[in-house]
DNA sequence: CGAAGAAATGAAATTTTACTACGTTGAATC
DNA sequence: GATTCAACGTAGTAAAATTTCATTTCTTCG
């Protein structure tokens, strides 16, 4: 949180500044505080502070000290430490797991602000569910499809291009397009991303905040992965993907209530038996 | 914060009862509703919340929200609940998170105590990897095999049952066939672990401890995933599976040397270029 | 330089929210 | 069966968050 703020700093008035500069010197303070005690304390009004607040991308004051109080007792994450060459085999693969958790437990961080209500208002009256994604996140797309058809919805999975390409143009109201990728930046993956909206279907992304497949979606998951400079160093993007879609597949399950719950049983219990 | 509000119970009348118990049922959602909205979650009246915080000496209920959010955001407090019908979307998916988080979390508490360095040392000498796995695990394989394979060694996924057979008929010394499940019980894919075995290949198994694969096998990665009784709990083997095929990897890429790391390193560019 | 437009800002009004005072109900005790 | 006391909710109040809008300040372009 803090950090956002940080980088969010550029783009703030001179009176918003002010608030974003107390708020970083005293953030345990901000979060006992009430708006007019911050207005008073940055020698602004009571407004320049909810506008502080909204220009972070928040829904007011309120969920400011919500994100503020969670950052502040979050502890100091695992050190993030690459696997290099020298190291053991026991050493790399600790270090591989912690990375694991590491962006997961980012991840749960995040969850508070996606869009995961509106994004299952709209699927939960899908006629179908279209997961896409290239290379490695193919392997993610299918996972889902694999595991959103049991709900009783249908499902797709598509990864490749052309693919893509052709269901975009057919795609209309009803349709759910889930498209998933790492940095969002493959062209043909955005273009067809837009056609697909375009032609009425629903578009979710999973992906970096701020590509241009995050711009094009009608509603992005944004998960940024920290980017891998190393080399030993896997990808954690595809598991972050993979938690990330198994809540959506269980927000869903609720939302569907009881049918849904249903179909999950029969279909476990067909394997058991 | 939540093991206080348990605490207190027996100290609470009927009314305040009920608030603690739907506060600890939806402890997200309660740190983002106002105490009207709690009031009717519980079926009582506005004071009676107060009254409840007051109970547990807090000042109010603006310190609830802020105390609750602390603790939730703390990483001890993993208090592994199952998602309920009941839920918020919000709960469910940092439970979903959590949860993911968690076995995690146990996978690296056991690292130790799998066989490492025993499959590196084969797999280092192999002329090709093939994986395997049915339904789920197949994505799995899949994933795993499109990884290996930018170390320069032949790789494939089998992910049907005859590909499986078929190739455990063929194997033979110096084939690695790496068999994915999360119970390990599906009798054909035992039959061809063994069988692969049999035919001079080296065999690990990814898989429940005990199970009939684990012993076809011969190196097992135990992975003993919880089972999961509640139909909305999403396997989080694979997950766990994927995060210990990411850690293998690594370490054969560390024992491979050089000529792997300059495999890695080209592969990655291939994707940047 | 100066006027038109846009952006930023705070005073005041409005709405929402947390909290309090008080009367009623219900249960326990004698 | 009357008395007492705790529990509870209705209705009201104070306070806090948020919106509206007029004023000011900065841009920008003639």
């Amino acid at each position: 949180m803090l950090a956002l703020i940080n980088q969010a700093m550029p783009r703030l008035s001179r009176a918003e500044t002010r608030v974003a500069e107390w708020v970083l010197a005293h953030p345990r303070q901000a979060t006992e505080s009430t708006v007019a005690e911050v207005a008073r304390a940055c020698a602004t009004s009571e407004p320049s502070v909810i506008r502080f607040c909204r220009r972070l991308g928040l829904s007011g004051f309120r969920e400011l000290t919500i994100r503020l109080t969670e950052s502040l007792s979050r502890p100091g994450s695992l050190v993030h430490r690459d696997v290099s060459a020298g190291d053991s085999i026991s050493d790399a693969t600790v270090k591989v797991v912690e990375a694991a958790i590491e962006s997961l437990v980012e991840l749960r961080s995040q969850l508070s602000t996606m869009p995961f209500d509106a994004v299952v208002a709209r699927m939960i009256k899908a006629r179908q569910f279209v997961f896409a994604g290239l290379g490695a996140s193919g392997h993610v797309a299918s996972d889902a499809s694999h595991k959103f058809f049991r709900l009783g919805v249908p499902c797709s999975a598509l990864i490749d291009t052309p693919s893509i390409q052709q269901f975009a143009a057919i795609a209309r109201s009803g349709d759910v397009l889930i498209v998933i990728s790492k940095n969002g930046s493959a062209p043909t993956v955005c273009d067809s991303a837009l056609q697909a909206y375009k032609n009425g279907a629903f578009v979710v992304a999973i992906t970096d905040p701020g590509s241009r497949l995050a711009r094009a979606a009608s509603r992005t998951f944004a998960c940024d992965a920290q980017e891998d400079t190393n080399i030993y160093t896997p990808r954690s993007s595809r598991l972050v993907h993979l938690a990330l879609l198994d809540a959506l597949h269980v927000s869903i399950a609720l939302a569907l209530g009881v049918s849904a719950a249903e179909n999950l049983e029969r279909s476990k219990n067909a394997l058991i038996a």
